[in-house]
RNA sequence: GCGGGAGUGGCGGAAUGGCAGACGCGGUAGGUUUAGGUCCUAUUGUCCGAAAGGACGUGGGGGUUCAAGUCCCCCCUCCCGCACCA
């Protein structure tokens, strides 16, 4: 890749070669630099600029997801999205946009601290440096940001405000009546007057402060809880759902992942699900992202039905009742069987001493007793992983407990069974089984010969096991009982029988969700501390806004204590519980000095990323984390019922469930107490393909260098030995890593972004080719060279007209160009500049008419040359703000059209006709281009497609 | 299993139901050059044909239509997501 970079002797001295661009680049890097070419003028505060050309106009706010700056620095694949979305914004700012577009970095979290810990350095040097590196990288691609918005997580000045919003959540409870968060100072205020009575029904006055202050704790969207969480051991750390395989393993680093009981701070992300589910709606993003989020948050709706149950030695007096949930409670008639999770609470106290007259063997498992079958059943499924569990769907197992329970509407009695196919963690842990119209409970029915009654009359022709569909109610009347829902559709059975549950009070409406409250807490060093300590009574206490930000502390050892990966029973222990001095703390907070222990967990990866958009905004505002006015121009909405938010984010398609979603309630909460307009962080979501590459092994199946492979006669050589081609991600270990900075010495920075956009659409995922790059240089060098002569330097451009031909072509390319650039349709706009540049290759002089408009069209592709070309062409202003062409719609319309002419749907000929003939004419004229054809033949039919063709029928 | 997306030359990819393969890579031939490379020109879906021309072609099979890569039905393959969520 060297050849195309060294001069040859013979080379034209003033041709566009690598070491042209590479000076061309830099020197326009440092001119947008100096003159501040891409600041975007704030309407507020320190960031406005009343005079810019763009100030007050149209705004437009682009976003790339931000990156961790990992040790490995850039390849090829990770500037896809920064290149498309600086094309996109360098075209959107000519087009008289003003265009917010910076960029920042997701600096605390694992990765780095992770690859801290391997280099033995402090991760804040390491980040700090791996930071550096990649804006070094990054600006060598002539990226049009806004350097002066660029922000790292890391920065105190940054995540003091992250700390402030963890306090505006902490210090918020959601009101389920009026659907928002408010202040927690308003609950307080509404239990002290009596408007809302306490969980106890005592007065507010009578409560003790502990006991106020566990109560509105309770509330607080920001809360401590002892709950099953996700331990790591080989991570050292907690995790997040999000942050779990199906499979049980850490998405990063894949090590096991453990149920352990740990006091942990959780944020109610389960309060918002009915608007984070519903608001996806108002979102302009990939149906396949939404559809991850909905299944994600799970929501469903059905509802509780308590069975009650008698047994007789079961200590449990007059009998308990069993809580189901179910989402078709119009098949209450078709219940058969009650079915618990196997370590649901009630299974002990049902289980009796020996089992029932009429056991039936099939149910037992074979013990003599249903105590000792539960315990086995039990530790059978305990000692399964989820991966065995999943394994086994297709066979059902369980154990009969021994009891029964009454059906609430027929008052007969259905057997209780323990299964591991209903899980302990969803809805209540327990299902009435309905074989008929579930295909769960019909398979363990036919397992355990239990009784199966159709309440859905099937459609016709359905000749499948249980019947999930619509249809009409059958054999579920008890007149007597005042339940009669034969004949009703499914949804009116639903609605009737909650009505029926909720009048005899057998159960009640209600929703479920597979969301589970966000696990916030990490044992790690490098994120952002907790802006809480606790008091001498372990209160959990938050600091005041004006101590902030709380610094992360020096440790000597920042390495988390990790363990054996395997070891479930190790316990996390925080690296900056280490530091006694700092944890230890005294201060006056209100009622005189006093000591206070901190929090010495941090927050997870995903808290800076949460609402660092909103800090672009507004990087250097020391009061606010983002001036209102400034977060409604940038993101508010534009009109009644908008949800606002930035207007093109772009990123990978693997953060759909995690930042997406976490980012979309940190969003809404502050919506909700009132800092910003938007309801929606991120308006429009785009996802960029991946850049993957080949990768070579040999005989031993030891990667060698990608590079040195060649094809001779379809196989892959590398040197004499024959290698095995494999396609994947771009890596170290797979020796088939390119990186921008080879790119861009080997052809300059402006081929590479044109290649990369050129290749396919944005948001397809593409092979890597490096030997293809040369075809979008040599046509940045047949632009050069329409505009400059290669022997002498001088302008090759004529100030005569260009021809009519070669104007309805330029005019045409405007067109298209646009129209592409506007939908995000980068590789057919290069296309049609490319046709229009050869176009003009061929012309013995180039137009200016021409010359001008290609060169401005370039700019948002290859923007150093595109200036460099514009500068030559006379003018003395960056073409940044330049109008981008607009194409005449005169010249779009052609004077004459050629029309194919088809006989039977094959072209057997051609009639060229003015562009304004009627159809009469062109019909005449095209009969007679494929007379010959016809035979003489009258034809049957003739069809005339404006503009298109002509279709004759013979 | 369920849901989503996609199958077009040797390769990446273009085509509001209207001439399939724009544009690029690669290949072939020629020009420039001492040579190679660069650069330029032409050509390049497959098959038949000297050519003119013709036939066949968008994963497979049916259908709608004057006309289907595009719309409808069935099937196959690949990728992604979820995975007993009641």
């Amino acid at each position: 890749m060297s050849e195309a970079a060294a001069p040859a002797g013979d080379i034209p001295p003033f041709r566009y070669t690598a070491a042209m661009a590479d000076e061309i680049e830099r020197r326009w890097q440092d001119t947008w630099e100096r003159e501040g070419t891409f600041h975007a003028p704030n309407p507020t505060g320190p960031l406005a600029d009343p005079g810019h050309p763009r100030a007050g106009a149209e705004k437009l706010y682009v976003l790339d997801m931000f990156p961790y700056p990992s040790g490995a620095g850039l390849h090829v694949g990770h500037p896809l999205g920064y290149i498309g979305t600086d094309c996109f914004a360098r075209y959107q700012r000519m087009a008289g946009r003003n265009v917010l577009h910076a960029m920042g970095f997701d600096a605390f979290g694992l990765p780095a601290e992770q690859y801290a810990v391997q280099t033995g350095t402090h991760p804040r040097t390491t980040t700090v440096a791996n930071i550096e590196r990649y804006k070094a990288q990054l600006r060598r691609l002539g990226l049009a940001h806004d350097e002066r918005r660029s922000v790292a997580t890391i920065d105190t000045d940054f995540y003091r405000w992250t700390q402030w919003i963890f306090l505006q959540v902490f210090n918020s409870w959601y009101d389920a009546d009026a659907r928002k968060a408010r202040p927690i100072a308003e609950l307080t205020a509404e239990f002290a007057a009596g408007d809302r009575p306490t969980p106890d029904g005592r007065a507010w006055a009578e409560l003790s402060p502990a006991e106020q202050r566990r109560i509105v704790d309770d509330h607080r969207l920001a809360y401590v809880s002892q709950a099953p969480v996700n331990w790591c051991p080989g991570l050292g750390t907690v995790l997040a759902n999000e942050e779990v395989t199906a499979d049980g393993r850490s998405d990063r680093g894949n090590f096991p992942v453990f149920k352990r009981n740990l006091k942990q701070w959780m944020m109610r992300i389960t309060a918002y699900g009915d608007r984070l589910l519903d608001d996806l709606d108002t979102l302009d993003w990939p149906e396949s992202i939404k559809l991850q989020q909905r299944n994600w948050i799970g929501r469903s709706t059905g509802a509780h039905i308590d069975f009650p149950t008698g047994t007789t030695d079961s200590g449990v007096a007059g009998g308990a009742r069993i809580r189901v949930f179910t989402t078709r409670p119009d098949t209450i008639f078709g219940a058969t069987y009650l079915v618990l999770a196997p370590e649901h609470e009630l299974v002990d106290a049902l289980t009796p001493a020996v089992w029932p007259a009429g056991t039936r063997d099939a149910w037992t498992g074979g013990h003599a007793g249903p105590r000792e079958a539960v315990e086995a059943y039990r530790k059978a499924a305990a000692a399964k992983t989820d991966v065995e569990r999943q394994a086994d769907t297709k066979e059902k197992t369980g154990v009969f407990v021994g009891a029964y329970a009454t059906h609430p509407v027929t008052g007969g009695q259905i057997p209780i069974f323990i299964a591991d196919y209903v899980l302990a963690g969803y809805g209540t842990g327990a299902i009435m089984a309905v074989p008929a119209q579930d295909e769960r409970d019909w398979a363990f029915a036919e397992v355990f010969e239990l009784p199966i009654v159709r309440t859905v009359q099937p459609a016709d022709g359905f000749d499948g096991k249980a019947y999930t569909g619509d249809g009409p109610a059958i054999n579920s009347a008890a007149p007597e009982r005042g339940l009669d829902l034969d004949g009703l559709g499914v949804a009116d059975a639903k609605a009737a029988t909650i009505a029926w549950l909720e009048a005899n009070g057998h159960g009640v409406g209600a929703v479920t969700w597979r969301l589970r409250d966000w696990l916030f807490s990490r044992q790690r060093y490098w994120g952002e501390p907790f802006p809480i300590v606790y008091d001498a009574t372990g209160a959990a206490i938050a600091l005041p806004e004006e101590m902030l930000p709380v610094e992360l502390p020096e440790v000597d050892d920042f390495s988390p204590k990790t363990f054996d990966p395997d070891d479930a029973d190790s316990n996390p222990e925080t690296p900056l519980s280490r530091r006694r001095d700092w944890v230890e703390v005294e201060l006056d907070l209100g009622d005189g000095p006093q000591r206070y222990t901190r929090e010495t967990n941090v927050m997870p990866q995903w808290a800076g990323s949460c609402w660092y958009e909103l800090r672009y905004l507004d990087p250097t505002n020391a009061a606010h984390f983002v001036d209102p006015e400034n977060e409604a121009y940038w993101m508010g909405p534009r009109a009644e019922g908008d949800c606002g938010g930035t207007d093109l984010y772009v990123g990978g398609a693997e953060h759909a469930v995690l930042h997406l979603l976490y980012a979309r309630f940190w969003h809404k909460v502050l919506y909700d107490l009132g800092h910003v307009s938007s309801f929606e962080p991120f308006r429009k979501l785009f996802n960029q393909g991946m850049i993957q590459a080949y990768a070579f092994r040999d005989s031993r199946g030891t990667p060698v260098p990608a590079e040195e492979v060649v094809e001779v006669d379809g196989r892959w050589m590398h040197g004499e030995q024959e290698v095995t081609r494999e396609y994947g991600k771009m890596g170290k270990s797979l020796r088939n890593v390119v990186t921008p900075d080879d790119m861009c010495a080997a052809y300059g920075a402006d081929t590479f972004r044109v290649y990369e956009m050129s290749m396919g659409p944005l948001e397809v995922s593409r092979p890597w080719e490096t030997r293809a790059v040369v075809g979008s240089y040599r046509f940045l060098q047949r632009v050069w060279r329409a505009v400059v002569d290669e022997q002498t330097g001088t302008l090759r451009v004529t100030d005569a007209p260009a021809d009519t031909e070669t104007r309805r072509l330029l005019h045409r390319v405007v067109d298209g160009v646009r129209t592409d650039m506007e939908g995000i349709r980068f590789n057919t706009a290069i296309a049609k500049l490319i046709e229009l540049t050869n176009a003009v290759t061929r012309l013995e002089q180039t137009p200016r008419e021409v010359a001008e408009p290609l060169v401005l069209m370039l700019a948002p592709f290859a923007p150093h040359v595109a200036e460099e070309l514009w500068r030559m062409l006379g003018h003395d202003t960056s073409l940044a703000y330049a109008d981008f062409p607009t194409a005449d719609p005169a010249l779009l319309v052609a004077d004459t059209v050629t029309y194919p002419v088809q006989v039977n749907g094959k072209v057997r000929g051609r009639v060229e006709v003015p562009a304004d003939a009627p159809q009469e004419a062109v019909r005449a004229a095209a009969l007679e281009a494929v007379a010959s054809a016809l035979a003489g033949k009258e034809p049957r039919k003739v069809i005339v497609v404006p503009g298109r063709l002509v279709s004759v029928v013979a």
